[in-house]
DNA sequence: TTTGGCTGCCC
DNA sequence: ATTCTGC
DNA sequence: GCAGAATGGGCAGCCAAA
């Protein structure tokens, strides 16, 4: 018999004919126009619409066999017939004869006859390789007119009662065939923008459908609209108040779907067969033997084994039992094959993966746009097979390691530097003038390595195990000498690529924020749902992987998996912040009516460690800010926990503190890094720097998230709980005024915390999100004039500029200029490109990318808090040092004076300026 | 054995 | 941490 | 308003040079 092969795809390897096959082959047979895997293939066989479709947004040259429905041809020697498969419009299954041997491979298909595809035709076949998305017996479909009439009465109601209808179907195929529904029910269909770019291709075809509109945010009363699935939970639909929203797929037969989809309802009309429709087709078909694909594959097998027909799951992800079909998933989507030329590897090293991730890492560095770099980034990762996915999608967050994988590589600046040495052989004071010139760890690799290399193919996979190799290797001269062998054989963009991820920072204007984008739109899923599940998993790989399978929905919250911190936007003044909330009082509906003023919650700011606190009866794990498990570092804070009588997560801040001594975050810090590795850490950094939990939120109770009820809810849980003596609860003080606000900072400032968190009792939890519902307000402790002593090159966008300052206090004493601290940010681009011309002018020394420059610009520059400090020759050091002016009006004489910073330094606990100098 | 440089992670 | 900038 | 880029001080741990 013909012998039938899978790997990501189905292979025939003696008529080397490729079934759908997910990445670019050497001749292959496309069923239909969902699959993007198609502009790769040197030579394809597909139908006539579905070759139009295709050239419609795929021009340029490629071997086609169009083929006509029902007709026997030869094409690249074999013997084919295609058979329309019902499933989209000129989806086709593919009969092949082989000697007196035939083989039916279905595609997606469906028997019963839709409104936009033509009706499935079948033949008698030996072998038939099938589709089975729904491949239980559960799966039965109701009659489709049944299902229309539903779906139609559901718009009606849904516009009577003066909501808009919503329906989700996949943009190419499902959505017209919705639209062909609503035929005749004098219903107006509105379009989502992707849903009508495909109509209108479909109309170029010849289709009709009836009157529809185009999506037009100010004008959906009364329409029907059609979206693809992604765009529910999305913006555009947030902004419709009044809504009902259904989805429409063959997995709606399931009631739980409603749920799952975060939907008010669920229509089941498919592109796909459902179970007694595959039982039927094969007692049409007649086989000898059957392979499954994709959905529940191997449980339909099972079943028409126990029927008598031998059969067969083909593919491997069909082993686990999914709720969805990977075949929905991995060709739904429309390519966009512009833009492409990136991925079209050099051919000087053919093949090689890494150099298409590095390529497209370029392309989306050259363009500007956002929205246009997530496209490139989607069309990539869509490609990609299941193996490379999860790497390559990791790579475009700069990082070699999943967040939630604790490895670090330490390789850095110094290391890379040697390795590139090595790699290329150039001369010391040629490698710093070249690394010197670009300040720009990847570029300069690019050049350093340019021509000097011996380029071999580099897969994902090999570089996967370069990062692994490189954090084994103990000690930087083995990580150096590991990352030289690898950098000789690499072409200097790879090398670029591994540097540009090894210093964890792509500087390709797009970072985890739009990798997740591009994820919800190369698969065609919820934004919110990839970015909950990323928090969850705490690895954008596994996110990107479960995406492309449809699975995300399976993952919940749940103990043990951090979730991101909800954060505080910064703002000046307690005027500042009081204005968002009564402003939005005005619009009416952030505070409940019956508050004739709104209410702010206030807590003191403290300066410590964000932590996250989660605990069983069995287990005690704390993280950080950045969901990094620090559990080990505060066993006395994990040991207590134990005592706590509840199942909770909580979130707080981690103090130094013990009582009657004022603890700072400096005395904090030095128990932070420090490693765990046995009982006497416990009893000494107890010891050393006392600590105390101190619990603002509560986000978890006994089984249930309390993410999604209001603070003043949380609140009222957590007053609940009894904690153990190392644990406090944050003190609460509703606030009524911004004068309010004002004089509980200040106490705040006496108590010595870092400032005010200011909340809005009626917010719910928003992990990760810096948004309008936390403040915090901190000022600076003082401003110090200084002047310029020094000026350096930036980096990446700031290479040709100076824009990195050291300045420096008047020692009276001596009358010699002593640096006290570094700052760029608080300038605009137009004043350092200024700076930049004045210190170019002004330049005393020049020693490269640092030249020390005439002291005349003074400088207003201002802090949280002054420090002694090793780090500057004035013995002090600020912490967070910006720029507030640059004071053209004064010069270098009136500068401030060493002893006036060292008073600052020395008051208790660096108290606001109103209590040092009386200004 | 000490010290300085490097790295990563807190703010 | 802070700040600015482009989308 | 958001995401990204570019920048600050300071600690512990680790390795390699002194």
């Amino acid at each position: 018999m013909i012998e039938v092969r899978y790997d990501r795809g189905v292979h025939l390897p003696r008529q080397d004919l490729w079934l759908d096959p997910w990445e670019a082959k050497r001749f292959a047979f496309v069923s239909h126009a969902h699959g993007d895997h198609i502009a790769p293939h040197e030579e394809i066989v597909v139908s006539e619409p579905t070759a139009r479709l295709m050239q419609s947004r795929l021009p340029g040259a490629r071997a086609e066999h169009v083929l006509p429905f029902g007709e026997r041809r030869t094409a690249h020697g074999l013997d084919v017939m295609l058979l329309p498969a019902g499933h989209i419009f000129g989806s086709a299954q593919c009969l092949l004869f082989a000697g007196d041997e035939t083989l039916l491979y279905t595609g997606d298909f469906k028997l019963r006859s839709g409104k936009s595809a033509e009706p499935a035709q079948w033949r008698q076949a030996d072998t038939l390789i099938m589709e089975t998305t729904f491949g239980l017996p559960r799966y039965r479909f109701p009659p489709t007119e049944e299902v229309i009439d539903q779906m139609v009465a559901f718009c009606r109601e849904t516009i009577d009662a003066g909501e808009v209808p919503v329906l989700l179907g996949y943009s190419l195929g499902k959505a017209q065939e919705i639209l062909c529904s609503l035929d005749g029910a004098g219903l107006t269909p509105m379009l989502h923008g992707s849903v009508y770019q495909m109509t209108r291709i479909y109309e170029q075809f010849g289709q009709s459908f009836c009157k529809y509109v185009r999506y037009n945010p100010n004008d959906v009363a009364g329409k029907v609209l059609i979206c693809p699935p992604s765009a529910n939970c999305s913006q555009m639909l947030e902004r419709i108040a009044r809504k009902r929203v259904a989805m429409i797929s063959g997995w709606a037969v399931d009631p739980s779907a409603v749920y799952r989809y975060g939907v008010d309802a669920g229509f089941p009309l498919s592109d796909h067969a459902d179970y007694h429709d595959l039982i039927r087709y094969v007692e049409l078909v007649q086989p000898q033997r059957v392979f499954t694909l994709h959905g529940f594959a191997a449980e339909f097998a099972r079943d028409l084994r126990a029927w008598g027909v031998e059969a067969w799951a083909l593919s491997e992800e069909n082993q686990m039992e999914l709720h969805f079909g990977g075949s929905d998933v991995v060709r739904r989507s429309v390519p966009k094959a512009f833009g492409n030329a990136a991925r079209r590897p050099d051919h000087s090293t053919p093949q090689s993966e890494f150099l298409a991730f590095a390529n497209v890492g370029e392309v989306i560095a050259a363009t500007p746009a956002k929205l246009e770099k997530i496209r490139l980034l989607a069309d990539y990762l869509r490609d990609l097979a299941s193996e490379q996915l999860p790497i390559a999608t990791l790579y475009f967050t700069g990082r070699p390691f999943a967040q939630s994988d604790s490895r670090t590589l330490q390789v850095g600046w110094a290391v890379i530097l040697r390795a590139l040495q090595a790699a290329s052989n150039i001369n010391d004071t040629e490698l710093h003038r070249i690394a010197g010139a670009h300040g720009d760890a990847g570029k300069a690799a690019f050049e350093v390595l340019d021509g000097q290399t011996a380029p071999q193919p580099f897969s994902l996979r090999e570089s996967r195990k370069l990062f692994e190799n490189l954090y084994r290797a103990r000690g930087p001269s083995a990580k150096a000498k590991l990352l030289q062998n690898r950098l000789s054989i690499l072409s200097a963009r790879e090398g670029q690529y591994v540097v540009k991820i090894l210093t964890g920072d792509l500087r390709i204007g797009l970072r985890e924020g739009l990798v997740e984008e591009a994820i919800a739109k190369a698969f065609d899923v919820a934004l919110e749902q990839v970015k909950e599940a990323n928090m969850l998993l705490g690895d954008i790989g596994q996110t990107a992987a479960l995406a492309s399978r449809h699975e995300l929905h399976r993952l919940e919250l749940s103990l043990f998996r951090p979730i991101k911190c909800m954060l505080a936007t910064p703002l000046p003044t307690a005027e500042a912040v009081w204005e968002r909330f009564a402003g939005t009082t005005e619009q009416g509906d952030r505070v409940p009516a019956l508050q004739t003023r709104p209410t702010v919650f206030l807590e003191d700011k403290f300066d410590g460690i964000r932590a996250q606190l989660h605990r069983s009866a069995q287990r005690i794990e704390i993280f950080s800010r950045d969901l990094r498990r620090i559990t080990g570092q505060f066993p006395e804070l994990a040991d207590q926990a134990r005592h706590l009588q509840e199942e909770v997560i909580i979130d707080g801040e981690i103090i130094a503190f013990e009582k009657g001594r004022k603890l700072t975050f400096f005395d904090l810090q030095k128990r932070l890094g420090r490693k765990s590795d046995g009982e006497d850490l416990f009893a000494r950094a107890a010891a050393d720097v006392p600590l105390a939990f101190v619990v603002f939120d509560l986000l978890w109770l006994n089984g249930e998230s309390l993410l999604r009820i209001p603070l003043r809810e949380r609140r009222r849980h957590l007053s609940g709980l009894q904690l153990p003596s190392q644990f406090q609860i944050a003190r609460v003080i509703p606030a009524y005024s911004a004068a309010e606000i004002e004089q509980t900072f200040q106490q705040a400032r006496r108590r010595l915390n870092e400032g005010l968190m200011i909340k809005d009792p009626e917010s719910f939890y928003l992990p990760g999100s810096r948004g309008m519902f936390w403040f915090k307000l901190k000022k600076e402790l003082a401003t110090l004039d200084v002047v310029v002593v020094a000026a350096e090159f930036g980096h990446g966008k700031r290479n040709n500029v100076l824009s990195d300052y050291t300045f420096a206090v008047r020692d009276e004493a001596t009358g010699e200029l002593l640096p006290i601290g570094k700052a760029y940010s608080g300038l605009t681009d137009a004043e350092i490109a200024e700076l930049t011309e004045h210190f170019k002018q002004n330049t005393v020394a020049n020693y490269g990318r640092y030249r020390t420059v005439k002291p005349d610009v003074v400088l207003e520059v201002a802090f949280n808090s002054i420090q002694a400090s090793a780090r500057h020759a004035s013995g002090l050091a600020l912490r967070f040092p910006r720029i507030k002016a640059i004071r053209r009006d004064k010069n270098v004489d009136s500068i401030d004076k060493l002893q006036y910073a060292r008073e600052l330094a020395s008051q208790r606990g660096n108290l606001p300026a109103s209590f040092g100098r009386g200004a």
